[in-house]
DNA sequence: TTGTTTTGTCATGGA
DNA sequence: AGTCCATGACAAAAC
């Protein structure tokens, strides 16, 4: 399947990719077919900021507003089994908090054994439930990790998820686990270590890190559902900087979710500046092909015209010469004989006279002259 | 299966 | 100092 482009953002897709390249040379049905489908939005958002603005967000993040922003998506499934367990008065910031507490003792019970079913929160439409238990109990919470469809092909790394399994523990795994470039076998449990290895650049997990690329969106929609905030990715990047810091400042978020956000709104904002920047440099290219097969008519256009000229200058001069020997014929000397062309040339002085002169003489008159014009320059 | 193109991401530098 | 944007480079996905 396509992982890039998965049910659940899809809708939102249109309006990043729809609007801002209408024109793009490579333009694909697929992206028609996202603009097709943005009216039906899930979240019928046309406009973050004006959503944003007219909402109290500690109210959008209640259990409630979920389920109505999802309900009528099929494809929110895993929301709405979130949802189900915010009913019973959980408060995603408090576990956000004691998980971010060295020493909390929440993991172990996430871990618990009597998980029947177990499903993946992540996403894109593959996601997967799977009935059956493979619960790893030897696992630490990191272990279990928050790894979306891409590294849970590395190892299949499932989520505890029946009602009586918190789904809160697993949306704290998400919230958690920010180590795209793990696999289970490196993550290690402790919250502090999450941070750290999120902050880790790229060379260091350099293996892993080009594999999970692709995915990273996908885990972005997860883990942004996760933090329980109506706006899909595309809103995240799309909405102004004010509302932006205004959702940051407003919610009691812990270091890690606006650490998630940032990187959602930077991933998001580069992904449209690189569309942008390949766009610009296609039609840079276009433009110089354009100018090279401008410049090949140019260039051909002053050929023609140069053996133009060239053919003139050739027919003058032959007249030219005609009309040298025509004069010679009929000139005659002293004596009344006539002049040979070989010893005298018809000569034009500067104050406009034709006389003929011996060649020898015209030479060194010639160079005199040559003298005095540079002189006078 | 292999080669090419497209896409998302990160690092980096400039504004 | 922090933020945003543009772009080269890279790797995975798509073709």
């Amino acid at each position: 399947m396509n992982s890039h482009h998965g049910s659940f953002f899809g809708p939102s897709d249109a309006m990043l990719l729809g609007t801002d390249y209408p024109t793009q040379l490579n333009s694909k049905p697929r992206h028609l077919q996202r603009q097709e489908f943005f009216p039906q939005s899930s979240s019928g958002i046309t406009n973050p900021e004006s959503l944003f603005h007219g909402s109290n967000l500690t109210g959008l993040f209640s259990a409630a507003d979920i389920r109505n922003l999802t309900a009528h998506d099929d494809s929110f499934d895993e929301i709405k089994l979130m949802s189900l367990a915010l009913e019973e008065g959980f408060s995603p910031i408090e576990v956000s908090q004691m998980f971010e507490e060295p020493g909390s003792d929440l993991g172990p019970s996430l871990n618990s054994n009597h998980c029947t079913t177990s499903y993946s929160i992540c996403c894109e439409g593959s996601v997967g439930y799977s009935s059956g238990v493979k619960s790893a109990p030897s696992h630490g919470l990191g272990a279990v990790g928050g790894h979306c469809q891409e590294n849970i092909k590395h190892s299949h790394v499932e989520y505890p998820g029946d009602t009586e399994c918190s789904a809160e523990a697993t949306l704290q795994q998400f919230l958690q686990n920010h180590t795209y470039n793990q696999v289970p076998s490196q993550t290690v449990s402790t919250p502090q270590h999450h941070q750290q290895m999120w902050m880790k650049k790229s060379n260091e997990v350099k293996d892993g890190y080009h594999n999970s690329t692709a995915t990273n969106r996908s885990r972005d929609e997860c883990r942004a559902k996760a933090l329980r905030i109506p706006f899909s990715v595309d809103e995240i990047v799309s909405m102004s900087v004010d509302s932006f810091n205004a959702m940051l400042a407003k919610n009691q978020l812990t270091e890690t979710q606006v650490s998630l956000l940032r990187d959602i709104r930077r991933r998001g904002k580069n992904k449209v500046a690189a569309q942008k920047c390949r766009k610009r440099k296609l039609n840079a290219i276009l433009n110089l092909e354009e100018d090279v097969c401008n410049l090949q008519t140019q260039k051909e256009t002053l050929k023609k015209e140069h053996s133009q000229c060239s053919k003139s200058i050739n027919q003058i001069k032959q007249k030219l010469n005609y009309l040298y020997h025509e004069i010679f014929s009929k000139l005659r000397d002293d004596q009344g004989r006539p002049v040979n062309p070989c010893q005298y040339v018809i000569h034009c002085s500067s104050s406009g006279s034709v006389f003929i002169m011996p060649k020898h003489l015209a030479k060194s008159e010639q160079k005199q002259d040559n003298r005095k014009e540079q002189k006078q320059k």
